[in-house]
Formats: C-alpha cells, structure tokens, sequence
RNA sequence: CGGGCUGUGGCGCAGCUUGGUUAGCGCGUCGGUCUGGGGGACCGAAGGUCGGAGGUUCAAAUCCUCUCAGCCCGACCA
C-alpha cells in the first residue's frame, strides 16, 4: 500500500489519559481509537494486526483438530438461567430486556451455548471434539483501564473440548496447553504457564499463560531455581522455621490500651510471625472467624477456592462487636464455640503465640493453637511472601507482575450436566461429558505485544504480526529516478508476497523515519539520490537498528530472504 | 462502590486564584515560497456551544449548584 493513500493518524503527543505504553504507543501510532471507557475502535493498522494474531491463532487451533464456528454474541436468559450463571455473574454481565420482554444477556463466554449445542453429539464414537470461535465477548468491567489490556468488549478466541472422560479431558488440555504454548512464541511474546485459581468457571484445574510485565494485573510466584509457577491467588510456599515460645498452662491475659494493630503489638515484645491475626468476614451469609499469622497476608481467591463458598465480606463493625464483644484490634479465637473457625495452617503446632482476647485493650500470650481454640478447618489460605521457601524445592520464590495473556481450564461435567450433554458409551448407556475451555484475548494479545516490544522511537512488531512487514522510504518524491526505483522494488516485493508500505508521501525524511519507527515496521529500505549513485539501497532492521548497504540487484531478493526467515525464526 | 485527579479546536497545554475587548500558545491540518538522509524555515489561512444543565451578575472559560464523561489507586474481575 502507498502511504499517501492510507489513514494512519500519528501523534507527536499521546493522549493525556494513557498512561500503559502499549495505549500511548498504539494510540500515537494511529492503530486505535477510543470510543468510550473499556470500547476501541480498530483503525485500519491495528485491524491488520488484529487479523493477523487471529490467523495464527486459527493456524494452532486448526492444528490440533479444532473446528471453527461463530455463535451469537447476544444471548436468552434462559441458557444463564440452567447453569446457575444468571445469578452468579452478577453486574458484570450486560443485561437487557427485548421489546417482547424476554430478558437478554451479551456473551461474557460460551460455555452455555456450545455444550448446547454439544447435545447434538451423541455417541462416544465422535469424540473428541474440538470446538472454537474468535468472537466479541461483553463484559461489563468495574474498571477498564491500560488501553487494550482491560476492556468491555473485546475479540477473544474460546475453544471448548468435549470427552468422555478425564483422561480425554486430559489429552485435550495438553493439546490446548501446547498449541498456546506455540501460539504465543509466533507472537513473540515471552509467554509461561502457571498454575492458576479457576475463578468463577469453576472446574479442577487451570492453567494461565503469563507475561511478564509492570502493566499486568497478576501477581505470579515462581521458584527461582525449579519450574515451580503458580499465581498468587494459589500459591503456596514452604514455611521457614519459627522456634515456638513456650507457652504456660494457659492463655495470661495482659492490659494493651491503644494496641489495634500487628505492627503496634509487635512493639510489645510480641513479634508478628508470633501473633495470631483473626479475621472476621461473612461467609454465604454466616459469621466467621479466619485466623493467621502475624505476618500473613489473607488471600480471599484461596479461601475461595478451597471452601467452594459464593458470597464472601468482611464483616462490619456492628456485627464484629454483637459476635465478640470487642473491636477489631483486640480480636481472637480462644475461646469462641459458636462460631466457625478457620486457621491457617501456619499456625497448625504453634504455641506461645498472641492474640486478642475479645476484649477492648486486652490481648492473650501464651496461647497453644492446638490447645485454646477450637479450629474446626485447617486451610491454606495465606498469601505467600516473596523469598519464601518453594515446596518443590526449597530455593527462594520470585513474585513479578505479569499481564495474563490466555487461561485453559479443566472444567469437567459441570455445564454439560446443566445442558444435558450427553452420550451413549460403548455399552450403550448416557455417559455426561466432560468439557474444557480455553481462551485468549486477541486484543490484549496486541497490547502484551506492544508492551514487551517497543523502544523509546516507538513499537517494534514481530515479523508474524507487523502490520506491514517492511517499509520503502523514499526520501525525494520529486526525484524521478528515486520514484521509480522505489515503485519497482514496491512492486517486485509485493509479487514475492511480502506486505509492503510504500511511504510516498511529501514529508521530510526525518518525518518519515519517525513515522516508520513509531509505527514499529521491522523492516525498512531507503531509497534516495545518495544511495542511488552507488548503486545501495539502506536497509534497517528495526529491532537490532543494524543497518545494511544493499546492492540494488539484489535488495529485493535480501529483503525477501529477511522477511522469511524472521517469520520462521519464531516457530 | 470508596479515594484522588482531569475535562478549553485532531493532539499536548496556558488562561480560572482576583469575572471585563474578538479565548491564547505549541504540534498537526490547508494554500504558497524556499528546502530536502532524522519530526526544517518563512508567509498566509481554516478550525473552539471553554464537557452539559441551571444559577449569581450589567458581564462567566473564570464564581455557585447539580450532572455527565475520562484517567489513576483500591475493592472487584475468565
């Protein structure tokens, strides 16, 4: 295409309200527009990249026998309804009401609509299936934020497997774990899978694709020696030992006016890891106490995940008070009877310790977990602490902020029960399948890219996903010699079936070298008067800025080898 | 939902405290001249309901009230 043809709105400046580099970046470079909040416009350059991340996702996914549909984006209550979602997806989901009055819901994922259409599977004989769609998800987020990387409305491909059983389950996840595994390396992203917390999909495992990155939303725990990885909301770590301090007969109660936090406690001759912290929170709809070590962070997502609970709040002021007769700063769980109690297990065999004593301005020492109070679960429900031991191996866990790229989950029969999917086994009888599902956001795919790739001049494109593969700077447009060599390579390159940006605009060079630079081209020949009389034409490289003098025999057949071969490099 | 910040041509900003000609500046855009290997210079021009509504006032971008939108932190989130 000829640059002076084309919409490319470059800005000098970026946008106030952009903060991420990836949103200032493809704002500037004229790939996006914001509509509103968490809503984009694909302009003509983003859109070529859009198409591109999706058709090397549809390349993986075709690999391992996925087979491509495309389902409505705006569905009936009625599907939410049978899995139970209606309800439990709450705010998030966009709802609206028909002119018949039948209640609507824009598509957060399709889960529902494909193990519907699962029902038409019937016999054990055809399975597995694969089945996908790159399709425009709603989802009416709290806080979109950072461009591309958190939004409303978004492309996302969502494949569903359907087996008979776990180990079919199993194969079909391995499959997907390893086609993202080679879909992210196309994309050049660094990519890496951790364990992960399922959410509100609910299933048995999950695994997420994370990448690095101080504009992702994730924390992720990773061993510094083994492949230990898993997101903070699961993670566990070994604990450190900690010498118990011995405890008396019983708990002693002393006076602690003013005393409200660990910090202020600790001052006192009680350090935290030797204090218990005790929560209160209302737990689907039951006053609860959670207990922890001084020094251990709550990790709600965990408590989450293992006790299966839907509704979970800390509890108020009031209730705190009616429950124990104290405030919180002077809380504990010696004692409590009537109430259900949940303790870490750090603090499982540990004596000597401090809490409150449910009452204001007083704490206990010397309490024995074991002895003084009547735990009723033990739970791993503590966020681990950057250093800490890795179970598998004992080395130091690392803890980096990463951008969650795609999520692949086991999901078992949950759905396919709701929407009785199912089929007949070898012996003839109804067997309820087994599902999973995997998805990768394609536009936060483009921002991940944008994040990781780009220096202070601009982007920088992998060759599998740049808008243009390679950019003509003609320098001189008044300079016939330079016009028509320039339109001949233009021509010769794009014969070879190289995407090519002729910039044949009236622009300084200096313009359109920042223009090609800004919008990440990574590769560009320059022709101009100069390179002309010796014969060269000057080809950058947009990553390494390694610049090459190239004869002009044979600068179209070079550049055509370069290209290739940086397509291939990624595989 | 809680906290903070911001809305003035396409983009970045000034003006607001202390109300007062025709709302400025840089970039970009259009026409022209000179230029031409890293965002060039000069001349000329277009483009603005100052987020919106209401109010105070002889007079409002500026003061008051309400409201909408956007961004950041937190909560929340596949």
């Amino acid at each position: 295409m000829r640059w002076s043809n084309l919409f490319i709105p470059t800005l000098r400046d970026a946008p106030a309200e952009a903060e991420a580099i990836s949103h200032q970046l493809l704002v500037r470079g004229g790939f996006i527009r914001q509509l509103q909040s968490g809503h984009y416009s694909m302009l003509p350059l983003g859109w070529k990249i859009h198409k591109k991340v999706a058709a090397i996702i549809r390349e993986e996914m075709d690999a391992i026998g996925g087979q491509e549909f495309l389902l409505p984006a705006m569905h009936p209550a009625d599907i939410w309804q049978k899995s139970g979602r209606w309800e439990t997806m709450g705010e998030e989901m966009f709802r609206f009401v028909d002119r018949k009055g039948a209640d609507q819901a824009l598509g957060m994922t399709h889960e529902e609509v494909f193990a519907s259409l699962g029902t038409e599977i019937t016999s054990y004989r055809h399975l597995p299936q694969i089945w996908y769609q790159i399709q425009t998800k709603f989802r009416d987020e709290p806080r979109p934020k950072s461009g591309l990387l958190r939004v409303r409305e978004f492309a996302m491909k969502d494949s569903y497997s359907f087996d008979l059983d776990d180990e079919g389950l199993d194969a079909s996840f391995s499959l997907h774990h390893d086609a993202y595994v080679q879909i992210f390396n196309r994309l050049g992203l660094d990519a890496f899978p951790v364990e992960a917390s399922s959410g509100a999909m609910g299933g048995s495992a999950s695994v997420e694709f994370m990448v690095e990155s101080e504009a992702g939303e994730d924390d992720v725990a990773r061993c510094s020696s083994c492949n230990y990885s898993a997101n903070v909301e699961r993670a566990s770590a070994a604990l450190a030992l900690i010498e118990n301090r011995s405890s008396s007969g019983e708990p002693e109660s002393f006076p602690t006016p003013d005393v409200r936090t660990i910090a202020e406690l600790a001052e006192l001759g009680h350090p935290p890891e030797h204090q218990i912290k005790t929560l209160v929170y209302v737990v689907d709809g039951e006053l609860t106490l959670i207990l922890l070590r001084g020094d251990h962070p709550f990790l709600e997502q965990k408590f989450i995940d293992i006790t299966g609970v839907t509704d979970l709040r800390p509890a108020t002021g009031e209730e705190i008070r009616s429950a124990l007769g104290a405030s919180p700063g002077s809380l504990g769980a010696v004692g409590v009877e009537n109430l259900p109690i949940y303790a870490d297990l750090a603090l499982q065999d540990r004596t000597g310790m401090a809490t409150g004593a449910n009452v204001d301005d007083t704490h206990y020492s010397g309490v024995d977990v074991q002895r003084d109070i009547a735990v009723n679960e033990w739970v791993d429900v503590r966020g681990i602490l950057e250093g800490e031991p890795c179970v598998d191996c004992g080395n130091p866990i690392t803890i980096s902020r990463c951008i969650e790229a795609g999520h692949i989950f086991k999901l078992g029969r949950r759905y396919a029960e709701a929407m009785g999917t199912t089929v007949l086994d070898s012996e003839g009888k109804s067997q309820t399948l087994t599902m999973g599902s995997y998805g990768i956001g394609v536009e936060r795919a483009m921002a991940a890219v944008a994040e990781t790739h780009h220096d202070e001049n601009g982007l920088i494109w992998p060759m599998s996903i740049a808008p243009y593969e390679v950019a003509i700077t003609l320098l001189k447009t008044d300079h016939t010699d330079s016009v028509d060599l320039a339109e001949d390579i233009y021509k010769a390159l794009t014969a070879a079936g190289i995407d090519v940006l002729l910039d044949d605009r009236e622009e300084r060079p200096g313009v359109k070298f920042a223009d090609s630079e800004l919008i990440g081209i990574p590769l560009r020949i320059t022709i101009g008067p100069r390179g002309l009389e010796n014969g060269i034409a000057e080809v950058n490289d947009r990553s390494t800025n390694q610049k090459a003098e190239i004869s002009l025999e044979t600068v179209v057949e070079e550049v055509t080898n370069m290209v290739n071969d940086a397509k291939n490099e990624s595989f």
